[in-house]
DNA sequence: TGCAGTGTTGCTTC
DNA sequence: CGAAGCAACACTGC
């Protein structure tokens, strides 16, 4: 899944590879994936207009902004790209079959979108609007901008005071980029149970979560991200943070944690997986 | 073999 | 307003 880390390893490896290359071409296999940017429909004739836009532009331009890359063109027009479950791109690969977007460079490379799952979404917006995409502006601080501290950390998660600390880590309205895989290991690294609600943890355990997601997602970025689904970098290769992790998809594991003698359990919180160790994850909560 | 599990986001409903 | 449930989708694993 890629979550902030996987996006940014994208990000970086087309700055590598394909900044300053010209769009020659654009083809692809999706039937009627693409969203227009505004009002955010399903249109299977968006593709035309998308080629006739893309076709013979430089990109200029790469960066992330949450989980969304952000491809800026000549003409002032930027692509936005949401990998979401199973996207991921590839530069100068073989096809595979679940190739579904397929840009064609001016060096007769190609770079193209895998999508496994088809939940990808690709929009087209101009870039001086692009602040007002509905994709962009919901989204919370970036939690690795140096202005993001722990001050507003906590006014951000204290945002739903009532709500469950797994949901709130997720929610992208508040803070932008963090997915099952760093929520989990946040919370792990934090001693703190999933279930806890906000408004009662103490301070020093939001502090301490506020630290362990700084940490995670730089970590994230420098294993290469995370290939537990089918995230692999525009090289084709698999990240290593999968290696690291001590609580996401290690149910039945005993816990990694020094002295502890837990063993990680799974529960679904707000209809995804939360895995945990129920010794040392405190739970903070009425009752 | 068949079907539950996998999770991001946005839409709908309450 | 927020919380919860579901759809979109295709493959994996039991």
């Amino acid at each position: 899944m890629p979550e902030l880390p996987e996006v940014q390893t994208t990000v970086d490896g087309l700055n590598k590879k394909v900044l300053g290359k010209q769009i020659v071409d654009v083809r692809t296999t999706y039937n009627s994936l693409y969203h227009r940017g505004k009002d955010n429909i399903k249109d299977p004739k968006f593709f035309t207009l998308f080629r006739k836009i893309v076709r013979g532009q430089k990109i200029i331009k790469i960066e992330r902004r949450a989980k969304n890359i952000l491809i800026g063109l000549s003409n002032s027009y930027t692509v936005i790209v949401h990998m979401k479950m199973t996207g991921y791109f590839a530069y100068d690969r073989p096809l595979t079959k679940f190739v579904r977007l397929d840009f064609k460079l001016d060096n007769n490379k190609h770079l193209v979108l895998s999508d496994m799952r088809k939940f990808a979404k690709v929009t087209l917006m101009r870039t001086d609007e692009l602040e007002k995409s509905p994709h962009i502006k919901a989204l919370g601080p970036e939690p690795l901008d140096k202005n993001f501290q722990y001050a507003e950390f906590k006014s951000q998660i204290l945002k739903r005071p009532s709500g469950k600390i797994k949901q709130v880590l997720v929610d992208q309205s508040l803070i932008a980029g963090i997915g099952n895989i760093y929520s989990d290991e946040i919370l792990w690294s934090s001693g703190v149970h999933p279930l806890s609600r906000t408004n009662h943890i103490p301070k020093k355990k939001l502090l301490k979560m506020f630290t362990a997601m700084k940490e995670l997602l730089k970590q994230g970025i420098e294993f290469g991200g995370d290939s537990t689904s089918d995230y692999r970098n525009i090289e084709g290769e698999k990240g290593n943070f999968q290696n690291q992790h001590k609580a996401y998809h290690q149910t039945g594991r005993v816990c990694l944690k020094k002295k502890c003698d837990g063993v990680i359990k799974r529960l679904v919180v707000g209809a995804r997986s939360a895995h945990f160790c129920p010794v040392h994850q405190e739970l903070f909560a009425d009752r």
